[in-house]
DNA sequence: GAATATAGTTGCCAACTGCAACCTTCTAGT
DNA sequence: ACTAGAAGGTTGCAGTTGGCAACTATATTC
């Protein structure tokens, strides 16, 4: 075996690795988001909670836009948005700039849970990854950003 | 602000970019992850083959020990079971240390079955970060590792 | 040997999302 | 201006998933 193939089988192994630790991580997640919405509020659900994290973080935008970023159907997205917007998180303006849309954003409510939760949330994992360098943390964020781009298209 | 709470706010700032990376991840594996399950068998579910994945990489383990270290119920588990049972990938035979129990392990056919699939899918997500080096997969395939730790307890 | 704990199965139910049909509004081509 | 088709959003329907609890069978503990 040259030291190239070898060289490839060893990224291979680290693609199986990394998809599977990816699989550990979608399952365990579940119930670490689930507490998370419900320390929003108690009738939040996970999937509407990371909604609207993704709201919040990237200001009015239109529910089609959310569905394509985040790859789900617009369906979902809808009733989602119909959940934040009965438990009183979320605006929805219509879109000035075309009639079928409407804008959403995070509210003065929603955005001061999200910040005590993020708080509480912080506390809790720094406990986890404490001893985890910030710039560790950084190129980990890094590094999720980089791979969820390829899982976009 | 001192310099030592300027960190903080930077730690606590990666964290929750942390979570919405994690988020928007979660969302986005599902379709991916759907489609490397049908690949392996057309008639394999999401869930079922990220437990066939797990079971092939930690050997003859006990139903009770996968839906611990995924952190799922038991009962998701058990129908999981005969499901991958019914696929002819899965072997189970009794634990001879305990006879409640069962040991589950991927059979030939599911191996060379995940073999041939991890190619296919180390192809795309090759296409996809091929210009990411060996070295940073492998560090995010650590950092994932530490991150899962975290989430276990 | 009785009480308790653990492995696994099953029924029930809530949450999530893909698909498709539908209505409304916008855009393009004529 | 008119029409055809595209796009934003809502809703009904169905399939997947997992939590919870009750149950059987086997182990362990006292």
């Amino acid at each position: 075996m040259t030291a190239a193939s070898a060289a490839r089988v060893d990224r291979a192994e680290l693609l199986v690795d990394l998809e599977r630790e990816v699989g550990v991580m979608v399952r365990r997640l579940r119930r670490v988001l689930g507490e998370r919405a419900r320390a929003v509020h108690p009738d939040l659900q996970t999937s509407t909670y990371l909604l609207l994290t993704w709201v919040d973080k990237h200001g009015p935008v239109r529910a089609s836009a959310v569905a394509e970023s985040l790859g789900i159907d617009k369906g979902a997205i809808s009733r989602q948005v119909q959940h934040l917007l009965e438990l009183g998180l979320l605006d929805r303006t219509p879109d000035p700039d075309d009639g079928r849309a409407t804008l959403l954003s995070a509210n003065d409510e929603a955005k001061a849970r999200l910040v005590e939760v993020s708080h509480a949330s912080r506390l809790w994992l720094d406990g986890k990854l404490g001893d985890l360098p910030d710039a560790e943390v950084a190129d980990f964020v890094r590094l999720l950003g980089r791979y969820n781009a390829a899982l976009d298209a």
